[in-house]
DNA sequence: ATGCCGGCTCAGC
DNA sequence: GGCTGAGCCGGCA
């Protein structure tokens, strides 16, 4: 499967995750065919501005938000989205998304 | 071609 | 739950 279309996959399978809920790396990752969760991690950073893409939505397998350059940005967008934090900042997991 | 690093994971302790 | 190491992927130097 070419790298074209993996991206193609993952930016469809983000732009499906409804709001208020997330899921991980390794989930979208699993949903393409072939893509890695490093793929979707760096997919995800490379996003351009005004893609529309709920990248936000996207968090680590540990139900956390993984610690990188937007990190805050991306934890008051959940926020904002009525998803609430655990303590050690871990997202329920009734708010995975299949 | 070679090597290193990444918004990661998972198996093993 | 925390720490470690491998994984064998793509991008970039």
């Amino acid at each position: 499967m070419p790298r074209a279309d993996l991206l193609e996959q993952i930016y469809t399978i983000v732009a499906q995750i409804p709001e208020g809920r997330v899921t991980t790396y390794g989930r979208v990752a699993k949903m393409t065919e072939g893509a890695t969760a490093r793929m979707v991690g760096s997919a995800m950073r490379h996003l351009p501005d005004g893609h529309g893409l709920p990248w936000h939505r996207v968090i680590n397998a540990s139900r956390r938000i993984t610690e990188h350059g937007g990190a805050e940005r991306q934890r008051e967008r959940l926020r904002a989205e009525g998803i609430a934090f655990e303590a050690g900042g871990r997202v329920s997991a009734e708010r995975l998304w299949p």
